[in-house]
DNA sequence: CCCATAATGTTCATATTGTTACAATATCAC
DNA sequence: GTGATATTGTAACAATATGAACATTATGGG
């Protein structure tokens, strides 16, 4: 028998036993959990016809989650989904009600990402990237969360990709030449730092591209091309969440540009990886 | 055969044939729209002893309906509820033949965050992080964004926070205790490095929060709670957003648990920086 | 009241279900 | 290799499902 509440979601009841499962019990697993519907409504036939396996190979997996027989499983499964439905947190019909209001910030900021990068907008951001000899990244304490995103998906494109530090900022801007770009993250509480490496960047002659929260941003007046981000209030602090997003299209613009030489570039990493064993 | 679309509810089916149906009839009407998963789960002999008729009857019943047997009936209110069970992240692929667009992908993933994290279920994920001595930060190379969030966030609210480099992870491990906490973050191509820092931590006596994306994942069985993550695809690579986005959920959890120590802790930070004048 | 007809219940054939016991196969330590 | 063990598939069985034909009961107009 299962020591599991009677409430315990089809993840728990599997998660619960991952370890001990049998090849085909996993794969079991993995078609109840790709379609939660098919424990509450399908027969152990159907099961196992999907899975392709045999009807008892099913049943030794309901025994496996603690039941003893699949009748059982089902049982608890068909009440859990029952239980859910009649809750009226779990809005199933319409989303009619009212939504929370954090979500519909963080969602309407993410929104805002695909939209402003919507058909070439991208491209425009992408271009410099694609071109540039090396390509610097530079951000506030408070935004490098994207620096960072940005740096190691960047990194997995091109080469040439280096982050600033905020106290090595004279060593590297020594290197900084006009054929580079350098990414710049800043957002309300403009960071002095930030700015003024800027600056010395721009002043270079390094071509700029700014992510920032407004036109009236100190960055914008230094770059040759910007992009706003709104960034929703989590708490007490900002969220990120947008500006990951917004660098992750950015690579991916950048891996279609380069094509061959990204696609390369990945496979060495993976056929690195495959090899020393990285992966289980 | 019933001549309504395949998506019609039970409800409008039965509305549809109201007025023409017999005493019996009507009875077993009402129990199906007052209980609406005994059409879904139910055997002919479940609904006709709830209803207090005879097995034909409700075979009579479905046939009005305009279905040619009660296993029509069903197939087709079992097809209506699992497609409005299926969260809207879900939808988008089961209707595809064309591939989704990326747009609604990461719409869903974000919104499967705000959805996984209702409720009480941060507060589950939030107190072990909030009780412990140290946290620690453990992660693979591609859930680093993530990883890297949770760092600096959590940092801004309490103290002992720390990051496991890849390479460090021997030293560090020596000075995990019982009273401490480890976050892992791992997706679907699982670590090998990952799951066995984590299994050395979880023997150590530390409690492990997980961050993965399957009950299958070799983390969860080492974790004490976990929580599942959706990871879209952008372009070649895995969004790490989601990650982020709960990360950041997660921290204003903590924060809002430890409330005046990490008010005064964000405070005493704030201040610093005004000295420093890192602000424009 | 009586009959025609609608409504419902009873019985049964057939198919399919879940389950168990057993055989075959693969896996692995030695 | 070889034997022990774990894993999976096959065959058999009792129980149950559905749907159809038939029997029974209720209903309402003449």
């Amino acid at each position: 028998m299962n020591i599991m509440g009677p409430d315990t979601s089809t993840s728990d009841l599997v998660a619960a036993v991952s370890s001990e499962l049998t090849p085909t019990e996993r794969r079991i697993a993995e078609a109840v959990l790709a379609e939660p519907t098919l424990l509450a409504f399908g027969t152990v036939s159907d099961l196992a016809g999907r899975v392709g396996t045999s009807r008892p190979s099913i049943v030794r997996f309901a025994n496996k989650l603690g039941f003893d027989g699949y009748t059982t499983l089902q049982h608890h499964v068909r009440s859990d989904l029952s239980h859910r439905l009649s809750r009226p947190s779990e809005r199933i019909r319409s989303d009619g009600k009212t939504a929370p209001p954090a979500r519909d910030v963080i969602n309407g900021a993410i929104s805002a990402v695909l939209d402003a990068l919507e058909d070439g907008r991208i491209a425009e951001l992408a271009a410099p990237v694609v071109r540039a000899e090396k390509v610097w990244i530079l951000s506030g304490e408070t935004s490098q969360a994207g620096a960072h995103a940005l740096h190691s998906g960047l990194s997995m494109v091109r080469s040439g990709v280096r982050s600033l530090e905020e106290h090595s900022f004279g060593t590297a801007l020594s290197d900084a030449g006009p054929c580079d770009v350098v990414v710049v993250f800043d957002f309300f509480r403009y960071r002095r730092q930030v700015a003024t490496a800027a600056r010395v960047f721009a002043d270079a002659g390094v071509t700029v591209v700014a992510i920032t929260d407004s036109p009236l941003s100190p960055l914008v007046e230094l770059a040759d091309t910007w992009c706003q981000i709104e960034v929703p209030a989590i708490g007490p602090f900002d969220s990120s969440a947008p500006v990951v997003l917004m660098c992750e299209l950015l690579i991916a613009d950048v891996a279609k540009e380069l094509q061959d030489d990204a696609t390369n570039r990945i496979d060495r990493i993976e056929a690195l990886w495959e090899k020393t064993e990285v992966f289980l």
